[in-house]
DNA sequence: CGTTGTACTTGACACAGTGTCAATTGACAC
DNA sequence: GTGTCAATTGACACTGTGTCAAGTACAACG
């Protein structure tokens, strides 16, 4: 059922998606998603079981149609670990704008049902082995500054880099998210490089 | 209704907290509650007008309970600008494990209730204060490092000292809120202290 | 042409949780 | 005793999710 292709399928998917953007993640219901589509509410279900299956394939859609591994490559071409660690920022750093609103959806349902918590933790565990692997370049360098180890770098970066600290500073207190990425990258940097002073 | 003090209404708010934190903030409902505090679910209704009521008054009832105006006073007798960042820090690292189910059931509520955003809003303003008084500090003493403005450290500060930052060290990563308060000292002060270089 | 299958519609309904309402009980005070 | 106040009981409205059954529209196929 959620494997298939159709057309009306695909239909839902942009429509839940579109939708949950409008709203930020927010108050979006099954009735609503169905009446963007143009069809009718039980139809929508015919396409997906519950409403966690259909964030979880709109979060997928998403994926693909902003096709994470193209955005990723740079990154992992990288020549250094520092500039691995730079270029992995960027771009999840302009990636969570763009997600910004299927991901909350996501991330409110995680309270109430298990499966939309699963599928959030998978997506946060990815965005993990990206961290994993930056401060591992870093390590084989040399350059992971003194006092850390490879898994508690991993630990303190991923923490930095999650959604919320991009909707703080963002959305709380206005900064652009040009702004975030420049500043996670010199935070980052200083935090993690060994050598490394810099200012702001 | 909800301003006065009575026996009962002491131990619904006992009550409350006691599950909340069992919990984590999550899935308990006023049945429960009522449960909880030996009397019936319509019992509660009677002292509280909803559920968020019963949440805000909750955290109000927390605060005194642990007195946060008392764990604040070594912060604001801090004797340099440096100190005052650091002490902040330890004192809110430290106050979050403590409220962190009553505050995560807020949270929660936010997003579906407006009258919950805005008292968790008013927390967190709170706390920005804080940070932004730590702050000011060390630009009096003349030792906000070069690159920032008061404005910008105090966003970057709030946001480093936000829940969910706890929230994925020590529950998902394992970190110890000793080894949380530590970390987060380290950073600030490396991040904000001009001078400072420092190691883990 | 009729048959069959598929996608969708309509409307009813079960279920959970919040919040409301009305009638009743029990205790204590005057 | 009578009044008052806190609490109880049980019914009910409302919202949103998810299910079910019967019906419709249409295309493919004999």
């Amino acid at each position: 059922m959620s494997s298939e292709s159709s057309e009306t399928r695909t239909r839902i998917l942009e429509a839940t998606v579109r939708k949950l953007e409008a709203h930020r993640g927010r108050g979006v219901r099954m009735g609503d998603i169905a009446k963007e589509s143009g069809i009718s509410r039980q139809a929508v279900y015919l396409h997906f079981t519950s409403r966690t299956d259909l964030l979880v394939a709109a979060t997928r859609y998403l994926d693909e149609k902003l096709d994470v591994d193209k955005r990723l490559a740079p990154s992992r071409a990288a020549k250094s670990g520092t500039e691995r660690l730079s270029l992995y920022i960027e771009c999840w750093g302009n990636y969570i704008p763009e997600i910004y609103g299927v991901g909350k959806a996501l991330l409110l349902a995680r309270d109430t049902d298990e499966a939309a918590a699963a599928a959030w933790d998978d997506r946060m565990a990815a965005m993990r082995d990206g961290c994993r692997a930056a401060i591992d370049a870093l390590y084989a360098d040399g350059n992971l500054a003194p006092g850390w180890n490879r898994q508690k770098a991993t630990d303190a970066l991923w923490t930095m880099l999650l959604v919320p600290n991009w909707e703080a500073l963002t959305i709380d207190c206005g900064w652009s998210t040009k702004q975030y990425v420049r500043w996670m990258k010199t935070l980052a940097a200083r935090t993690f490089c060994a050598g490394q002073v810099g200012s702001q």
